[in-house]
DNA sequence: AGCGCGAGGGCAATCGATTGCGCCGGTAGA
DNA sequence: TCTACCGGCGCAATCGATTGCCCTCGCGCT
């Protein structure tokens, strides 16, 4: 690998005149002559700058770490994407780390940060961590995006808009005619699933319905606690005609479980869920969902993180364009 | 942030000192007092080390790059818990990158090397890249470990045992009793499809059965691959009554279309699948696959690359442990 | 008294790139 | 002729950590 002396000593100059003219400094007083000289010079030797040297000097390290439970959800896929491109645009690279769970997770998450790896977090909160819990991982000092959560008295987090997603699909089985509508609400407490939940009550509320208790079910956002949550359902003494779901795995899940206890989709129940992975697309029925700008989320989550790293403050922001839209595919019906 | 002259500074040493006693230089000659001071203040000061100064002093940034053409499949998520493991044991960072086509990917991927962002990289290869193009983007001076696939006259590659996963498929169809077996391969020319490909070929000679050609249709690895496959295959005029696929996410598509198609699964046509994920456990019905042990596939790739900064020469393996097991769900059974 | 030796530490170079400031020669204005 | 200024460059410090080598005691031995 050349270095910056390599080019600097081909092109018959010092250190000083070849970083001026390959970092296009404006304001540095160098011949075109000389600075041909020294382009040709980096040109032949292949010169590529050390981003390493570059770290160290600037204190910088151009990456950002995203932290994310689970890397299996497909969620996470559209997401990593756009945290991608906005990286990239950056200049920057996306680290990939995993948060075990404290206290272990606790160290790792801030060494990266005070080791320099990283310049800043982008962080999928854990379920199964509280909001204390979470303050304390993060202290407050590491420069941190929370993605599709928030922690109270702390800005830096970029959500969905889980509200609106949420009203979509209950509005769409509302306007099927659908009356006795359930909720597979996910975790209690997860920050997301309140936020669906709140859609879901609304929408139900200012179409007049009324919500049995056992129509809501707060499962997982995984298959298993979608099947498990939908037999509770068919429990139920009054069975829901519809149901929306808040995660397109646990549906999944649901709709497997129905299928298996002879309950038809749509026939028997219409399933609608917020987002849209391929899995909805390939299943049997095809899942109605409703889309939320998934990649746009990480875009704007790594967007606020620089934007921070750059010296503005950091900001709460709701991902609301392009704003969530319903798939209508085969799993809801006219009742 | 603390550096070691901070550190240093407080315990009334100088920088060597202090460095010989965080490393724990055994070779230095340093009292037992001294020590214990140095020590103290590094703790008291909360001293981290910089990742970027000794990024820059030992030429090594501590990360190595993954580089994958798809993200969203489940099957690199297991993989990756593997890298990460792997990479974790050995302080290296994982970093995410992604190949464009070529050209422009070309660029970028001796970039993350030249510029020193990372030390070496595990790449999985696009479909789209044949070997020729994958050895100009390669060059021969980065360090690169190729996962499931192979480059001739280049060594350093990690591949599943894939011929025994297929082997072990189309046996448990033999053993039900079906004689007519299909298989829907991947892309032609790939490496994995290839060897898929081959376990089943052998099997099925193995046991004196025949393969029609129309019984074999190269798809892709999608699901709508599977299910454009699937539709082919029910279009031959004497119908295999059973299949099996090459990759999870085409068998699911493929089960999806049959159902459409008024082909019941299991009762019409067994399917079995290579690769076992979520999915298609939470199918329905739920799909009888073969496990591959995809973390430790990831496991084994980041430490060929690891030993290979390390300094030995880079290895080519098959990860054949644990060994391919059948996971008997409901989507086979006996003729 | 003189010498050797080892324990305990510090100096300074190094890894590459960036950048404030100073140096030198030439020219224009006084 | 002298001062000022400017164009064109180079010196050297800096970012933190590591490490080969040198320096300085103090002690023991002759």
């Amino acid at each position: 690998m050349p270095t910056l002396q390599d080019v600097a000593d081909a092109a018959g100059v010092s250190r000083s005149v070849a970083s001026r003219v390959l970092t296009g400094d404006s304001r540095a007083r160098v011949s075109e002559a000389t600075r041909t000289r020294v382009r040709e010079a980096a040109e032949a030797l292949r010169y590529v700058p050390s981003h390493r040297a570059r770290a160290l000097r600037f204190r910088r390290s151009g990456a950002v770490g995203l932290i994310v439970p689970d890397v299996t959800n497909a969620v996470f896929a559209d997401m990593l994407g756009g945290v991608q491109d906005k990286a990239g645009e950056a200049g920057m690279s996306v680290l990939l780390g995993q948060v075990d769970p404290p206290p272990s997770g606790h160290g790792r998450l801030r060494e990266l940060v005070a080791e320099g790896r990283v310049d800043g977090v982008l962080l999928q909160r854990r379920e199964d961590l509280d909001d204390s819990a979470l303050a304390r991982v993060l202290g407050d000092d590491v420069p941190v995006v929370l993605i599709n959560s928030r922690l109270p008295g702390r800005s830096g987090s970029v959500v969905l808009d889980d509200v609106a997603g949420a009203r979509l699909a209950t509005r769409h089985l509302v306007e099927l005619g659908h009356e006795r509508i359930g909720h597979l609400a996910g975790v209690p407490h997860h920050d997301t699933a309140v936020r669906r939940h709140q859609g879901y009550v609304e929408t139900m509320a200012e179409a007049g319905l009324t919500i049995a208790p056992e129509w809501v079910v707060r499962a997982g956002w995984e298959a298993a606690a979608g099947a498990e949550a939908a037999h509770r359902i068919l429990e139920a003494p009054r069975r829901p005609t519809a149901l929306v779901v808040s995660s397109v795995n646990a549906a999944v899940g649901a709709v497997s479980a129905l299928g298996r206890a002879g309950v038809r989709v749509p026939e028997d129940m219409s399933v609608v869920t917020v987002l849209d992975t391929w899995v909805a697309q390939a299943w049997n029925p095809a899942l109605t969902t409703v889309r939320l700008p998934l990649r746009e989320l990480g875009r704007a989550a790594c967007g606020v993180l620089i934007e921070h790293l750059g010296g503005t403050p950091l900001r709460d922001l709701v991902v609301a364009d392009p704003a969530p839209r319903l798939v209508l595919r085969e799993s809801t019906r006219a009742l």
